[in-house]
DNA sequence: GATGATTTGTACGTATGTATA
DNA sequence: ATATACATACGTACAAATCAT
């Protein structure tokens, strides 16, 4: 009976934390993971930092270049679009399949949340509305009943989180995302699978619609990387 | 004391390799992956060993337990269905895009590997056939002008793999394939994406239940290993 | 339940191969 | 083109945790 705390391993936690990182935007794309800097910076050696490395990269996050280091994944306009578009066809396939899978408490739990959420957006809570969002989106991959669906959708969502970043900030896009979400969850919870499926599709469509927006304008000016061409 | 050994990337060899014996069954599901009994089989020391274990992990043909090892995943009944499921709903929607995204060139390349495995399912090259259906589908992937479709496609086949083994190896299922190919092919070269889609959902459905006829009688004898929980 | 054996996790040294001056 | 610099890849030693007795 071993009561002791989760002792997490080391290499696991700093990949955690790369990743926070990299999606908050604290380390920038294109920036280069250096494995000395890193083990300084952690106080640890770099055997940790190389298998935490490698998890960033295995996750997407970042690309390896042979003998030029680990970069972190730097991503196009096209890129970004298709990205969103993925997200959401699997979006639409989980609300398709939790719309004819759900249990009924399952049903229930997510009316709930979408009901807290309403009430997050009409008192203009961002960051609150952000956090539940994504627990209303999860409740979804779940009640797809199908681990892959889920596991992609949860990749999916990862990879988007750099791009997602404040994006409903303003109580307009929180409005429109909750009028979105009571189609989506009125047809989730009426077993409405077709319906489930076209109304997250169009969600996803108009966040995209929104990221590309704010993007364009944040990126007035762009950091010059350090082509190398050979 | 390093006796000068020729220098590659250990890791990523052994990464295949391990991959290559768990698809091909030469590695049971449930079996421990012991690093220093896989670095003495590999004449290389345990830190290769790690990373190729760690690759192996990350594209989930094993679980990684922190200080009780790497475990071959095992999988149910139940979960192999959400593998099916999940491979033919990803499929559709290559299938879909792709009928509506592919260039000319691409089409032409869809109808010659067709054409060409017909040829190997009337000789009864079931091998062959085999490999031509494999490029069949990375044809449709990439065909879908999204590189995350296409990611996820790929994964979902490895997975699968274990499940497919010989699974076309009579002439009956060949023939049967080589049809259901037919109606996918004409599909997307017609851009027609609706049809496309569910072609090849129909398509994996079929491959799905021929896998569990056949993996039903292989395990005939259910044998109940009670893994220890979580 | 405590102790020893086994195995995983971390630290660190060194050689190799690429890129750059 | 040769050489230098430097980051990566592999090996080995030690520490921590699990398991078996």
């Amino acid at each position: 009976m071993t009561s002791g705390a989760p002792r997490q391993v080391l290499s696991q936690r700093i990949a955690a934390q790369l990743e926070e990182r990299i999606l908050l935007g604290r380390i920038a794309a294109g920036a280069r993971l250096d494995e000395v800097a890193l083990a300084r910076s952690f106080g640890v050696s770099r055997t940790p930092i190389r298998e935490a490395l490698q998890s960033v990269v295995a996750r997407g996050l970042a690309v390896r270049l042979p003998y030029r280091g680990v970069l972190v994944s730097e991503i196009s306009p096209d890129r970004i679009d298709q990205l969103f578009e993925a997200m959401g066809e699997i979006e639409a396939l989980c609300g398709r399949f939790a719309a004819e899978r759900m249990t009924p408490e399952e049903r229930t739990a997510l009316r709930a949340q979408h009901a807290e959420m309403s009430v997050l957006a009409g008192a203009g809570d961002a960051e609150g509305y952000e956090a539940a969002n994504t627990r209303l989106h999860q409740i979804i991959y779940a009640g797809s009943h199908n681990a892959d669906f889920a596991e992609m959708a949860e990749a999916m969502r990862l990879r988007l989180s750099p791009f997602r970043r404040s994006q409903l900030a303003d109580a307009p896009r929180m409005d429109r995302s909750d009028a979105e979400h009571a189609r989506i969850v009125a047809a989730i919870v009426g077993g409405d699978g077709l319906a489930a499926e076209s109304a997250l599709r169009r969600h996803l469509l108009s966040a995209a619609q929104t990221m590309r927006e704010k993007w364009r304008t944040l990126r007035a000016e762009p950091v010059p990387p350090r082509s190398r061409a050979s």
